[in-house]
RNA sequence: GCACGGUUGGCGCAGUGGUAGCGCACCUCACUGACACUGAGGGGGUCGUAGGUUCGAACCCUACACCGUGCACCA
C-alpha cells in the first residue's frame, strides 16, 4: 500500500489478496500438535450443489467470527468445512436435467450410468458453494474439507447401520410411512410439513344392509379413498350409533365393485367431529391402519406409488390422479343420490417438505432406528452440558425427544449411502403382509425389484456370489448425524472433540442438532458440542421467508460486490439479535460498507499526520482530557465486546464497536485532535490514536477481516497478520467527565446557532466565560469544535448576545444585526416551558409522602439532585432573559 | 388445541422496577485541513389492549388481540 490512502474504501481491490495471503500462510491451518487450547467448529454441511443464500451468509459469518475471536485469543482452532450429498435434492435436479437434455429417466441409465451422472454433476457444480464461501472471507481449514460422499466417511455410515442393527436398535418393518408421491421415497417424520388446506367435508350416506330405509351419514375429507374402504367405524358411548355395531352397510365405489362393510366400534372415533361415523380406510391413512389392525380388518391399497389410482379402485378411477380422483368420486356420489352436502372445511395436511406436494400415508417395507441415547441426549442439554442460545430453545428439543417415535431412515432413491443388507438373488419376492390386497401384486416397495420377504445379511462387504444389495439408500441426516465426530481423524478428535460451538438454524434443530447428540454420545460417549447458537431467519422487507420461487432472496455475491464482503458481514450483523428473525433491507447492508469506509478514512487521516508508532504507549505522554476520556471508553467497549462474546450477542458487539469507532474515535476524538498538531500535545495525541487504532482494527478483525488486515499492514503494524495478533485486555481507564462537559457544551452551542439559522458555514466570534480555571486551556479545542472565527473570554454578557449556559461556563453567541432580541426571547421562554415541566415531574414525586418513604434513599436523593439541577438551570436561563432586556 | 417468540417514533431494533434510547428514513443548514459511503442541527413515541401488583411499570402478574414459529392421527 502506499503512503497515501484512496479517498474511500475499495474493497473489491483488496479481498483476494488478503484471502490467497492468510491461505499461503496457512493461517487456517489447524494443528493437533499445538500446545494452544484447542478451539473447533464443524461447519453445517451445505448442500454440495447448493448455492450461497444470505442464511449461510448469516450462518458462516457467526462461524468466521467465533474462530477469529479465538485465534486472536490464543487458541488452536479448527473450523471444519465440507457439503453433503443432499439425496433427494440433488438427484431430483440431476433427473430434472436428463429428462430435459436426453428426454430419458434414470430407469433408462441404470443405476451405475445414473450416478456416474450425478457425480459428473457434482464435481462440476459442487464447488460452488465452497468458492462463494472463500469470498465472505470464511477461515476454515480447506485442507480438511469433507463430503459426506467421500469414501472413508461413506464407510462409517454404513457402518454404523451395521452396529445399531446389532444392537437390535435398526429393523426392517412393514409400516404406515409417510410417502412422496413425486419423489417416489418414504419420508421421515420430521419432512413433513403440516399446511393448512381449505378443502370440503363430505357427507354422504350408507343404507345399512339389515334395516333398509336406514342410513348412516359419514363425513371425510377423502371421498376419492372409499374404494379403499374396509369398514365403517362408530364410537361404541356413541348412543346415537352404538345398536348399529355389528351390522353392515354397503360401500358405494366402486360401482363395479361395491362391498358388504362391517360396522365396527372403536373408541378412537370422535362423537363431535363430522357425523360421528368414521369411513376407515386402513391402506391410506395411518389411524384407520391402526383401527385395522385392531379389527383385524383388510386392507385395500388402491393407490399407485406415483398417487394414481390403480385398478383395484375401478375402472371409473383406475389411472386417475388422486385429486381428480376425489372429484370423479364426489360427482358419483352425487349421481347416486347419496351426496347430502359438501361443508367448507379447514384442515392439517402433510406436505413433503423437498417436492411441495401432499404426501400420502402408504404402508410400506421400510427400515426403521430406534433412536440411540435419548434420555442421554435430553438430560445433556438439560444439565447444560450443552448450552443452546437462545436457551428457549431447550424446551422445543426436550418436547421433541419426549415425544420421539422410530426414525424411517430408508429412501427408495438412487444418490447416497446404500443400506449395506444382502438378501440371496433367488429369494423369493414375496408380498410380505398377506392381507394387504395390492394391484401391483408385488411387494408394496417401491424399487425396480420389490424387497424379498426372506433372510438376508446386514453386513459391509458384500457375502459374494448369489447376493445382492437392498437397492434403498439412506436418509441424508442418516450420515451428517456423524458429521461431528466422524470428520475427524484421531489426533483431530482428542485434541479438538467435542468442538466448542455449533452454528445453525433452529429449522434444523430435530433433523440434525439432536441427532447429532444422540450420534456423539453412542459413538464418543461425549456431547459433539459445548454450544448450540441458533440464528434468526433471514426474510424480506415484508417479513416473508426468502425463497427462489418468491425472488426475494438476493444473491450474496452481488451484495458482496456492491459493498464488500466485510460491509455485508458488518451490516448483517449488526441487524442480527440474538435468536430473532431478521427483516432484511439493503440499505443495512450500505451502512455496512459506509462503516467501512469511516474507518478507511479515519486511518487515511492518521496517516496525514506522519508514520505510525505501533509501539506507541499513551502512558509515557501528558494526555489531553479528551486523549483520556477515548481511553476510558476504549476499555469500556472491549469491556463490553468480551461479553458479547460471552452471551454470543453478535449485533451487541457489533453496535458497540459501532459507536466507539464512528462517535468516540471519530466525532469527538479526532476533531478534538485537529487542534493539538500544532501544540505541544501533539505527540500524547498521536500515541493515542495509534494504540487506539491497534485495537479497534483487532477488534474488528473477526467482523471485518478484510479492510482490517489492510489497514493493518498499510499503517506499518505488521509484517504479522492481524489474524496472529492477540486480543487486547481492557484496561480501566478513569472516565474523564471534563471532556463529557466540553462535548456537552459544544452541542448546546451548535443548537443555539441552528436556532438562530446561522449558516454552518458562518464563522462566528464568540464569547465565552469559563466556570472553571481548567476550562481555559482547552479553548482552543472547543473553538475548533464550535467552527469558532475567535472565541473571546469575558466577565459578563456582552450585550446584544445569546447565551447558553453550560456545565463549563455561559458562552455566547453574537447577534448584532442578525437577530431581533424578541425571537431570542421567546427561544429561551420555550426552554423555560420545557424545564418547568421536568421541575414539575420531579416535584410532584418528591413531595409524595409515600415515594420519600418507600423508596429506597439512593433514589430519592438522585430525584433531590435532579430538582436541583433543573431549578438551577431555570435561573440561568430566566437571567438570560433579563439580560436580554 | 398446546407451547414458544414478537408487538416501543415512518422502518429496523435496544432497553427485565426509578428522567423513553439507537440506527436509518424525514426536514433545515454546510463540500471548515479523513470521509457527501460526510458533517452539524431538528421534528416525531400516552412502549398492542384491558385489568392487577408496587411509592413508582416499557419492564413483574392475569386475561385478550394481532403477527411468526414449533408440536398435535379429529377423519
Amino acid at each position: 500500500m502506499s503512503e497515501e490512502l484512496s479517498k474511500a474504501y475499495e474493497p473489491g481491490l483488496v479481498e483476494d489478496k488478503w484471502y490467497a495471503w492468510w491461505q499461503e500462510r496457512g493461517l487456517f491451518h489447524a494443528d493437533p500438535a499445538s500446545p494452544k487450547p484447542g478451539y473447533s467448529i464443524v461447519i453445517p454441511p451445505p448442500n454440495v450443489t447448493g448455492v450461497l443464500t444470505l442464511g449461510h451468509v448469516l450462518n458462516n459469518t457467526i462461524q468466521d467470527i467465533l474462530a477469529r475471536h479465538a485465534r486472536q485469543t490464543g487458541h488452536e482452532v479448527l473450523w471444519l468445512p465440507g457439503t453433503d450429498h443432499a439425496g433427494i435434492a440433488t438427484q431430483t435436479v440431476v433427473e430434472r436435467r436428463l429428462r430435459k437434455e436426453e428426454k430419458k429417466t434414470r430407469h433408462d441409465l441404470g443405476r451405475e450410468e445414473f450416478l456416474k451422472r450425478v457425480w459428473e454433476w457434482k464435481e462440476k457444480h459442487g464447488g460452488i458453494i465452497i468458492k462463494q464461501l472463500k469470498k465472505l472471507g470464511c477461515s476454515c481449514d480447506w485442507e480438511r474439507e469433507r463430503f459426506t460422499m467421500d469414501e472413508a466417511y461413506a464407510l462409517k455410515v454404513q457402518e454404523v447401520f451395521v452396529d445399531l442393527h446389532t444392537k437390535g436398535l435398526i429393523y426392517r418393518g412393514k409400516r404406515m410411512v409417510n410417502w412422496c408421491p413425486v419423489s417416489l421415497t418414504a419420508l421421515s417424520d420430521e419432512e413433513v410439513i403440516p399446511k393448512p388446506q381449505k378443502g370440503y367435508l363430505y357427507h354422504f350416506k350408507v343404507e345399512i344392509v339389515e334395516r333398509p330405509g336406514t342410513f348412516l351419514e359419514i363425513a371425510t375429507t377423502r371421498p376419492e379413498t372409499i374404494m379403499g374402504d374396509t369398514a365403517v367405524a362408530v364410537n361404541p358411548k356413541d348412543p346415537r350409533y352404538r345398536e348399529f355395531i355389528g351390522l353392515s352397510v354397503r360401500r358405494p365405489l366402486p360401482l363395479d365393485g361395491q362391498a358388504i362393510l362391517p360396522i365396527i366400534g372403536d373408541e378412537a372415533v370422535e362423537f363431535e367431529f363430522g357425523t360421528g361415523v368414521l369411513k376407515v380406510t386402513p391402506a391410506h391413512d395411518k389411524a384407520d391402519y391402526e383401527i385395522g389392525l385392531r379389527h383385524n380388518l383388510p386392507v385395500i391399497d388402491i393407490m399407485n406409488p406415483d398417487g394414481t389410482l390403480n385398478d383395484l379402485a375401478g375402472e371409473d378411477f383406475a389411472g386417475l390422479d388422486r385429486f381428480e380422483a376425489r372429484v370423479e368420486a364426489v360427482d358419483k356420489l352425487r349421481e347416486l343420490g347419496i351426496l347430502v352436502k359438501e361443508e367448507p372445511h379447514e384442515n392439517h395436511v402433510g406436505f413433503s417438505e423437498r417436492a411441495d406436494v401432499p404426501v400420502e400415508p402408504r404402508l410400506s417395507e421400510q427400515w426403521f432406528l430406534k433412536y440411540p441415547k435419548t434420555q442421554e441426549a435430553r438430560a445433556a442439554v438439560r444439565d447444560h452440558l450443552i448450552q443452546f442460545f437462545p436457551d428457549r430453545w431447550e424446551k422445543v428439543y426436550d418436547h421433541w425427544l419426549e415425544n420421539i417415535q422410530d426414525w424411517c431412515i430408508s429412501r427408495q432413491l438412487w444418490w447416497g449411502h446404500r443400506i449395506p443388507v444382502w438378501y440371496p438373488a433367488n429369494a423369493e419376492c414375496g408380498v410380505g403382509n398377506a392381507e394387504v390386497i395390492s394391484a401391483a401384486g408385488g411387494g408394496t416397495s417401491h424399487s425396480e425389484f420389490p424387497i424379498p420377504n426372506s433372510e438376508f445379511l446386514v453386513s459391509v462387504e458384500s457375502p459374494g456370489e448369489g447376493w445382492v444389495q437392498d437397492p434403498d439408500v439412506l436418509d441424508t441426516w442418516f450420515s451428517s448425524w456423524l458429521w461431528a465426530h466422524e470428520t475427524m481423524e484421531a489426533a483431530a478428535l482428542k485434541k479438538f472433540y467435542p468442538t466448542s460451538a455449533l452454528v445453525t438454524g433452529p429449522d434444523i434443530i430435530f433433523f440434525w442438532v439432536a441427532r447429532m447428540i444422540m450420534a456423539g454420545l453412542e459413538y464418543t460417549g461425549e456431547v459433539p458440542f459445548r454450544s448450540v447458537y441458533f440464528t434468526g431467519i433471514i426474510r424480506d422487507k415484508q417479513g416473508r421467508k426468502m425463497s427462489k420461487s418468491l425472488g426475494n432472496s438476493p444473491d450474496p455475491l452481488d451484495l458482496i460486490a456492491k459493498v464488500g464482503a466485510d460491509g455485508l458481514r458488518f451490516g448483517l450483523l449488526r441487524i442480527a439479535p440474538q435468536g430473532q428473525d431478521i427483516k432484511f433491507d439493503e440499505q443495512q447492508i450500505v451502512e455496512g460498507r459506509n462503516f467501512c469506509n469511516k474507518l478507511w478514512n479515519a486511518c487515511r487521516f492518521r496517516l496525514m499526520h506522519g508514520a505510525v508508532d505501533p509501539a506507541a504507549d499513551p502512558s509515557k505522554h501528558d494526555l489531553s482530557i479528551f486523549a483520556r476520556d477515548l481511553l476510558a471508553k476504549l476499555d469500556a467497549t472491549i469491556q463490553r465486546v468480551n461479553e458479547g462474546y460471552e452471551a454470543f450477542r453478535f449485533s451487541d458487539i457489533a453496535q458497540a464497536l459501532y459507536d466507539f469507532v464512528w462517535g468516540d474515535f471519530c466525532d469527538r476524538f479526532i476533531e478534538s485532535a485537529k487542534a493539538d498538531f500544532d501544540s505541544p500535545r501533539r505527540d500524547g495525541t498521536l500515541a493515542v490514536m495509534d494504540f487506539t487504532i491497534q485495537r479497534i482494527l483487532k477488534l474488528l478483525h473477526p467482523y471485518t477481516p478484510f479492510i482490517t488486515e489492510e489497514l493493518w499492514s498499510g499503517l506499518g503494524f505488521g509484517p504479522q497478520s492481524l489474524m496472529e495478533s492477540p486480543w487486547p485486555d481492557a484496561g480501566n481507564a478513569a472516565p474523564e467527565p471534563r471532556a463529557e462537559a466540553v462535548y456537552g457544551a459544544v452541542s448546546l452551542a451548535r443548537n443555539l446557532r441552528a436556532t438562530y439559522n446561522v449558516p454552518a458555514n458562518k464563522r462566528v466570534a464568540w464569547q465565552f466565560t469559563p466556570s472553571e480555571d481548567w476550562v481555559n486551556r482547552e479553548i482552543p479545542a472547543l473553538s475548533l469544535f464550535l467552527h469558532a472565527e475567535s472565541l473571546i473570554a469575558c466577565d459578563k454578557a456582552p450585550a446584544g448576545s445569546a447565551a447558553c449556559p453550560t456545565d463549563i461556563g455561559i458562552l455566547y453567541l453574537p447577534l448584532e444585526g442578525l437577530v431581533d432580541p424578541s425571537a431570542e426571547r421567546s427561544r429561551l421562554q420555550a426552554e423555560v416551558g420545557k424545564v418547568e415541566a421536568e421541575i414539575e415531574k420531579v416535584a410532584r414525586k418528591l413531595s409524595s409522602e409515600s415515594f420519600v418513604k418507600n423508596a429506597p434513599p439512593a433514589v430519592v436523593a438522585e430525584h433531590r439532585q435532579r430538582q436541583q439541577d433543573w431549578v438551577a438551570r431555570l435561573a440561568e436561563l430566566q437571567s438570560a432573559i433579563q439580560t436580554l432586556g
